[in-house]
DNA sequence: GAAGTATATGTCAAAAATGACATATTGTCA
DNA sequence: TGACAATATGTCATTTTTGACATATACTTC
């Protein structure tokens, strides 16, 4: 139970070592999940740092808040791969790009 | 009012005879939004059909209804994204499949 | 290190999505 | 045609997601 919270803290959070499914007991389609909402997460991450915007005024275009686009690029357990999907649409990610963003292998953040 | 409830099922179906977007006044983002939809949904019935399952069998693999998958594959508007991708998955889509779903051009149909 | 700005985290009421069920429609084949 | 299977549509109680707000933590620049 404690276990379950810690778990979503982690998978939430992109903090795996290697890749997500095997550090947690994850089914196949569970770890591809979070995999594709990790990748959304960075996506819009980039995207917003190339537009050169902060989070609050993300936040206004995509009609949201600014605590919620922070969790959003958490990939947070409690938003969404709509939600994210829509963000990136809002700012202006084109179909192929979306593509890409979902095929790419997901390496593990790194700041900047 | 009424125009609302046609938008909506006009859009969830797929019938439109050009893009979505100049045939109904959608937004860029509302329009990209429910193509991509569409190619899910769409994707979603060929997947389906080439692993020869009845909606009913699909429903039990993810845990959800018959009438639900119907929804999906229908595009209705009470489907989300994230309920097609989370199928799409179950039925064994790896993500190179999801991102030449996402890429596709949108071809509206076709029976059979 | 204070002041200012950006991002993160927690919480909650409202809104949207979900599974389930009933029922209607469509498709198939004898 | 009729009978049977598959898919579609409508509705609804429950669950999940959402925007909003408060507040905490992290970054900058002085």
């Amino acid at each position: 139970m404690m276990r379950e919270i810690k778990r979503q803290r982690l998978e939430a959070k992109g903090w795996k070592i290697g890749s997500t499914k095997e550090f947690l007991g994850l089914s196949d389609q569970e770890a591809e999940y979070i995999e594709l909402k990790l990748k959304l997460a960075e996506g819009l991450r980039a995207k917003r740092r190339q537009r050169r915007l902060g989070q609050t005024e993300v936040a206004k275009l995509v009609r949201s808040s600014q605590s919620r686009v922070a969790k959003m690029e958490a990939a947070d357990q409690s938003v969404s791969i709509d939600l994210l999907i829509r963000s990136l649409l809002a700012l202006g990610t084109s179909n192929p790009e979306l593509g890409r963003i979902i095929t790419r292998s997901h390496h593990p953040a790194g700041p900047r």
